[in-house]
DNA sequence: TTTGAAAAGTTGCGCCC
DNA sequence: GGGCGCAACTTTTCAAA
């Protein structure tokens, strides 16, 4: 007969150090591992053992650079809000890995109600936004194509909240 | 006479080794230097003079861990759209500060077009939403408020396009 | 079983060519 | 741009609580 010890790694529940960790974390990744321990009160070495633990149980996805959009000249953010209309599931396969690809598509939706896709995309300018959509209406075909321009990025972050935990 | 010698430190463009190191860094900012060097095709030391200027520089502003939103129970997205009415400047600042200091609300942009404001909010599910629904209603006199609820996430990236630099 | 201190091993960083 | 060497950091070990 054998044991189940997966409760042995697997935690119930964040104590308040993780999730002050993970919050240090979603701000700035290349603190030193002294400086974190310090501020969750914490010796370094506990305080390594949870990140790596919280590496391993997933919550911790991955460790990016976030560029400057302005200085990369995409500054320009345009929803796209899409009706597909009545398609085949191959189709939705096709457009997904087309849409996919494009860099400039930042985010992608899948979304309920009117609309049936939304798409975040960055560009330098309109010009290059309509060499966007015409690469798009090209990939698949569309029933209807809406854009709207983003005036002013008033927040973006990449920081989830972590009071549902 | 002075002479201005900006022109030393501020490089008109990029070139491919700095762009590939972009490229490597948003992609995943925990590669030793050296595995890095390898791929651009340079030894350690001026591959990290050049992350060092990219960072002086701007292009790279923080280095962040991306969590994962279902572990932190925010895996529904939520997108809200806002027509505000005409206000004063007064009334802007309020709403947006009050927007912007709620953790749910990742994304908060001002709109060109038939809305006004556009929010993205991430919560556990449909009652959470309601809640921050609630309290999205109380923080500011607002027309018309209007969400669409997201099915999957089809692609979601931080990875800015380094084409138009 | 969990902690902290301290050793060992890597990596980053400044100086040289 | 490249090579070397020190300094700093991370990661492992180990003893103690």
């Amino acid at each position: 007969m054998e044991k189940n010890f997966s409760h042995i790694a697997m935690k119930k529940k964040l104590d308040r150090a993780d999730k002050a960790l993970l919050d240090i974390l979603q701000q700035n990744v290349d603190l030193p591992l002294g400086e974190i321990a310090a501020r969750v009160n914490l010796s370094p070495t506990p305080c390594w053992r949870r990140i790596q633990r919280l590496q391993e149980e997933g919550f911790i996805r991955r460790k990016v650079a976030l560029l400057d959009a302005e200085k990369l000249r995409v500054g320009v953010t345009v929803f796209v809000s899409i009706k597909a209309g009545r398609h085949s599931r191959d189709w939705f396969e096709g457009f997904r890995d087309a849409v996919s690809a494009m860099p400039e598509v930042v985010e992608f939706y899948r979304m309920s109600g009117d609309v049936d896709y939304l798409l975040r995309v960055v560009v330098p300018d309109i010009k290059a936004y309509d060499a966007v959509y015409q690469r798009l209406i090209a990939c698949a075909e569309l029933q209807d194509v809406s854009s709207s321009f983003a005036m002013e990025q008033v927040k973006y972050t990449t920081a989830l909240p972590l009071d549902y935990i």
